[in-house]
DNA sequence: TTTTATTGATTGAACATTCAATAAAAAAAT
DNA sequence: ATTTTTTTATTGAATGTTCAATCAATAAAA
């Protein structure tokens, strides 16, 4: 079977596998041989290509948190607009993309986040990614509203995310995308609404193009 | 040592060092050793008042739902109105009260969550307490507004406090539940105007009391 | 023939559980 | 009030299991 250029192909695999182990038994009960054995491949060989267990976690919680990332940079990118608001809706439809949201990724989501309390290495990976959303939200909303009122909701936004999936990984049906992304949405707006409210003569948004 | 009547107070013992060494090393590395030199006591007594390590750590499960329920029904109980609104404030000053915000419960809380989604036994525990927290939100927004607005309401605000709660358990400084309350009390505020402006004429809230 | 990839039995460490031994308190007997 | 007996609580060494990591052996491609 060995043929040269392996790694790159057996690292996707394993990851894979790993993410699969997790859904199946969960973070504690994924061994390297359940995790192998979904590969098609045997337990040493994860020591080889990742130096051991942990390097192969972490490279698993890398990939979904890149994962992620792309989705939400892919809609991003896609607009032909700088409105904040369509930027506010690309953000949350990226993070409820379909790649994210499918039931073994949320649930392995979900294991890193508990995991990463304990472990430093993992701690780092979402730090990263928890600061990025923040900054991403809070930025968008500074067009929109004075600083600590940006902040403000830059962090409930992100809580409101954040519990819309974790509660879509606990129930068994696993998240419904449509609807989470509908709630958000709808926070979304009455965030800009009762903005609105506040400043009902709008000071230094961006160019709202037509 | 030996005194008669140990029962209540070694299961007392034994679930707040539970609760010590998840802080201290995660669910995982939560050994029955280290918990029982938590508790100063020998690892054998674990088995002995808990039939074995799943049962503490279910024990312990039970114990921070149980407080979590007793702290949001006390402020229920506490209130002399039955306005919707006060009610709905009460549930998310409850889910936010001191007890179960500290650093320790908070991270227990969250390891127990993931946990969940693989062991049947918590998984009961967390279905149920989850339903609790939807009931009661969806039972006063009822009184405001058609069923299936206050459904999404219920959905909604839940996962608003869960996410408020996951993020403050990965922070360092742990949550900040002064914030926590206050941005859950914005977001309660407007849905409820989001609502008034829906249906200028209310309909059938009860006696809203001077 | 050499290089690269992979296997899987072996090793040693960590762990939960068990249980015979022990010790302290409570109860009974003196 | 002592001493003895019984009951209850607790210990910690021994047991058997599970697991990650290792590495010599093997097999396929180059």
């Amino acid at each position: 079977m060995p043929k040269v250029g392996m790694e790159p192909i057996r690292r996707q695999q394993l990851i894979k596998a790993t993410v699969a182990a997790i859904d199946e038994v969960g973070l504690a009960d994924a061994t390297v041989m359940r995790i192998a054995r979904h590969a098609g491949v045997s337990a040493g060989i994860i020591s080889h290509y990742f130096g051991g267990k942990d390097g192969l976690l972490e490279a698993t919680m890398r990939q979904i948190l890149h994962d992620l990332g792309a989705a939400v940079s892919a809609r991003r990118k896609a607009l032909s607009t700088t409105s904040p608001r369509a930027h506010l809706e690309a953000i949350i439809d990226g993070n409820f993309d379909r790649s994210q949201v499918t039931g073994p990724v949320a649930k392995t989501w979900l294991a890193f986040w508990a995991s990463s309390m304990h472990q430093p290495q993992l701690q780092r990976l979402q730090n990263v990614n928890d600061r990025r959303l923040y900054a991403n939200l809070c930025h968008q909303f500074r067009f929109l509203m004075p600083r600590e009122q940006a902040r403000d909701a830059a962090r409930a936004l992100a809580a409101m995310i954040d519990g819309l999936w974790l509660r879509g990984a606990l129930t068994s049906e696993g998240l419904d995308s449509d609807r989470a992304r509908r709630l958000a949405r709808e926070y979304l707006d009455q965030l800009l609404q009762a903005q609105d409210a506040r400043t009902p003569h709008p000071s230094h948004e961006p160019q709202p193009e037509s």
